[in-house]
DNA sequence: CACCATAAGTAATTTAATTACATTTTGAAA
DNA sequence: TTTCAAAATGTAATTAAATTACTTATGGTG
């Protein structure tokens, strides 16, 4: 549960201080190590040129419970990830485990908003975005924070852009849209009042509105186009936690999206901005 | 590319469509799959509630040689993984190629910054802040919108908190700190001079000061408590992406540090903050 | 060079998994 | 509703795999 160093890693390090036919053994593993997932501890032994309990006094040497053990330890590390499906974090959890639960899952959500990414809704939000006038990034409470996060991003490219959580400003923003203008909407839960309504007002307004929310919610029906964001927190009695990490992942696709379709010269011009920055900082000493 | 037919979605997905003892068996797994990678057939069987042949069958049906092998299998589809250390994003790439590439960049990042996690920095910046009178969270630029989302978060807890961005502002707020203060700063580089400068300020003037940084950079020196944050953004020619996103989630480990250190008390305010914000929203219909 | 400690192997034993076969259940047709 | 065949499930025997207990070998040290 706590920090677990890649198996594969572990029998690498181990190497050197390893005796002879556990060096064998080794060897024959990190030779090929899907096969020795596949094989029998009579296989493995015969490979390695070792006599089969070689083998598994070698997979207790590693924390295994026998050679079965050793091998779905070794299964696991081969694939670079995260357990599925982690838990929720408890109340006996402590320092040890809760943030690796933390850690493990936000990568679930973000392995499972891949998995399920709406590439076409984004391909056109890119190019809404690309052709706007004007942007306008609008979320209240943590949706807040991705808005600003959104805004600081476009606001290097050639097209104004502004956030808003003042409800009152937030409608008259809206009722003010204009063909041209685009707003994007930024809800988790697709369902906050003072948003849905400012999308209905943009959309009347004529202006362009893109959400950024979960499917079917009140939002997402007052949009022209929907980045459908489906995560589902396992957080009730803590905070809601991955699905603005989520979200920020698609401003990032958003942003990325547009500095292709603007080629060099937009890449140019972002790169002028960062440069302005150097000034603010310490240089790095060589 | 992307869809890797999940073994254990795969189970949950054939669910329908199984025999009695294929159920039985069937939910035993996902019920806990954890447990059925270590567990025998028998075992299984026994839990199932169905005969080991049966547990067999299941076995062969899902394409495995047999029980074992079926483990191992379930063992691999336990983890999701993302290939190791994707690519940089081209301008060769497309809509079917950089959103993937984003999010398996963000994904790795968090994998690596899991397997470097300072826990002992964790619960002391967690022991800091749960025992702070007033709490600041300063950062600018990208960092300013993790503050935002920090404060947000931090908000619903009884203790004072804020954000600044003005570097006037900064200054006069760092040079007014008090014992009981935690100023909490955040900065990918760790070089940006107002924030240095408002770290060591708030140091001089006797409050307690925390940094969300890179190792070994001014601002880390200038702390009674870093963080180390040590990401390596792959984007020079596009902007900076990940770090952030590791950031953020260095703050949900604090928040839920600082829930769970609370107890209940805490987590019932937090819950009473949370239902306040009902009435903002369309109800879910059933 | 004798001794102990560690390492490795052999063979017996135990445990786990599979197969062959018997029984039960199910559903369609008479 | 009865009957029968096909599918599903279980029982028990068999085989395969893994582990343990024990023996032999190796290497370093007094």
């Amino acid at each position: 549960m706590n920090p677990k160093p890649n198996l594969l890693t572990q029998v690498a390090a181990a190497l050197p201080g390893l005796s002879k036919s556990e060096t064998k053994v080794a060897q024959a593993i990190l030779a090929d190590p899907e096969a020795a997932t596949q094989s029998s501890i009579a296989n493995l032994a015969k490979s390695a040129g070792v006599s089969e309990p070689s083998v598994n006094r070698f997979s207790k040497r590693f924390g295994a419970k026998g050679f079965p053990d050793f091998k779905i330890q070794l299964a696991t590390s081969l694939v670079s990830g995260v357990r599925y499906m982690s838990q929720a974090v408890e109340p006996s959890d402590d320092i040890a485990s809760y943030p690796f639960k933390l850690f493990d899952n936000t990568i679930s959500a973000l392995i499972l908003a891949r998995d399920a990414l709406p590439t076409e809704a984004i391909a056109e939000a890119v190019n809404l975005l690309s052709e706007a006038k004007r942007i306008m990034f609008l979320g209240l409470g943590t949706s807040a924070a991705v808005a600003k996060d959104a805004e600081h991003k476009f606001f290097r490219f050639n097209t104004p852009v502004t956030t808003q959580t003042d409800p009152l400003m937030l409608r008259m923003l809206a009722a003010g849209g204009l063909p041209g203008d685009v707003f994007f909407f930024i809800s988790h839960t697709g369902r906050t009042k003072s948003i849905v309504e400012a999308a209905e007002l943009a959309r009347a307004s004529g202006a362009t509105v893109i959400g950024l929310t979960s499917a079917k919610s009140p939002l997402a029906k007052a949009c022209d186009c929907v980045l459908e964001v489906n995560v589902t927190e396992n957080t009730d009695d803590y905070l809601p936690m991955t699905s603005r990490i989520v979200q920020l992942v698609f401003i990032d696709t958003l942003v990325t999206g547009v500095m292709l379709r603007g080629g060099s010269t937009l890449v140019e011009h972002v790169a002028r901005i960062k440069d302005s920055l150097r000034a603010t900082r310490y240089p790095v000493k060589k």
